[in-house]
DNA sequence: CGTGACTTGTTCAAGTTTCAAGGAGCTGCC
DNA sequence: GGCAGCTCCTTGAAACTTGAACAAGTCACG
């Protein structure tokens, strides 16, 4: 279950009003800021955020391609809603699945150029999305907090931790 | 294949490496964190994050009801998702509409002492969750960067900021 | 009053995500 | 070899989200 009898910690302290402002004002832009870029590259793409770091994902690989696992561990997402973004994805021509030669389990994803094509023609306009909501608004001493903060959190939560669970092995 | 000085894509500046280092944290760290507690939510409460987030507007508001617009305002989500959400808290017993006397095409969605019974059996497991990823491991210069950088972020992303989108208007 | 523009909340259909289950291949061990 | 236990990936159904369209109510203004 959840959090089991434990004596040790303070486990019911309540949020600060401070604490809770900015837990608040964490949520306020993490879903303002999703929602805008979702909606950015739907528009301009034709496709969801996640499945966009999908194709991106495939394009820094070698080779354009990655083993499902790989690239599911890369997007922080599980395997079963990889294979039905890649379905997706391969039904719009931007992906194709090849055999894996050694392991007959496997898959790669492959980027097709149809695939290229697409990152090349919308990458501009979501990298100006993204300068415009978070890069330009903050300070250089502002950005450089941003990523130690996020990589803190990330790590925390990071799957191999312990006690953490396993979004993609399930 | 990034930072290049190149005069023709000036255009549409490229993000530099450290900028990319940064948006990769910020994306990792949210989707594991919002990734965590959908999880820890759904597992402790029976609902997705945002859902738990419904209750707690309504628990805050004056006599634990909200208009479904304040509502869909107040938890960034479109009328359209909040209808359909609020009919799923409405079968779980957590919360009943109720027809606005003032305007006869208004509904208040009303927080049921069910429903306050499950955020007040809910909430300090969910606290304390939200507390260990994120408070716990930032130091209080930390937590208060993060604070101003949200607000600046949400700010710049505010639907009646010129420009914007109006996610709940549509 | 009455008419047009707008608001409120819902609904429908299409798309996405989750969860549990399962087929198939790999691996180690007797 | 054979078999248990694992990994890789997919599937199907249920839950959730989205965007467009809609009925009903309100409001401003002639």
């Amino acid at each position: 279950m959840n959090t089991a009898p434990d004596p040790a910690a303070a486990r019911h302290r309540w949020l600060t009003d401070e604490e809770q402002r900015i837990w608040r004002a964490y949520l306020h832009a993490t879903t303002l800021l999703e929602d805008h870029l979702d909606r950015q590259l739907q528009r301009d793409a034709g496709m969801p955020h996640i499945y966009y770091g999908l194709l991106v994902g495939l394009a820094e690989a070698p080779r354009r391609r990655l083993r499902m696992t790989e690239l599911a561990m890369k997007a922080k997402i599980t395997r079963s809603r990889l294979s039905h973004a890649i379905a997706r994805l391969e039904k719009n021509g931007w992906v194709h699945r090849e055999d894996c030669p050694s392991d007959k389990r496997g898959q790669f994803a492959v980027l097709t150029d149809a695939g290229h094509e697409v990152l090349r023609r919308t990458a501009p306009g979501h990298v100006t999305a993204v300068r415009q909501a978070l890069f330009d608004r903050l300070s250089p001493e502002q950005q450089k907090a941003l990523g130690e903060i996020m990589e803190i959190v990330a790590e925390g939560l990071q799957p191999n931790e312990a006690g953490a669970d396993l979004p993609w092995l399930r």
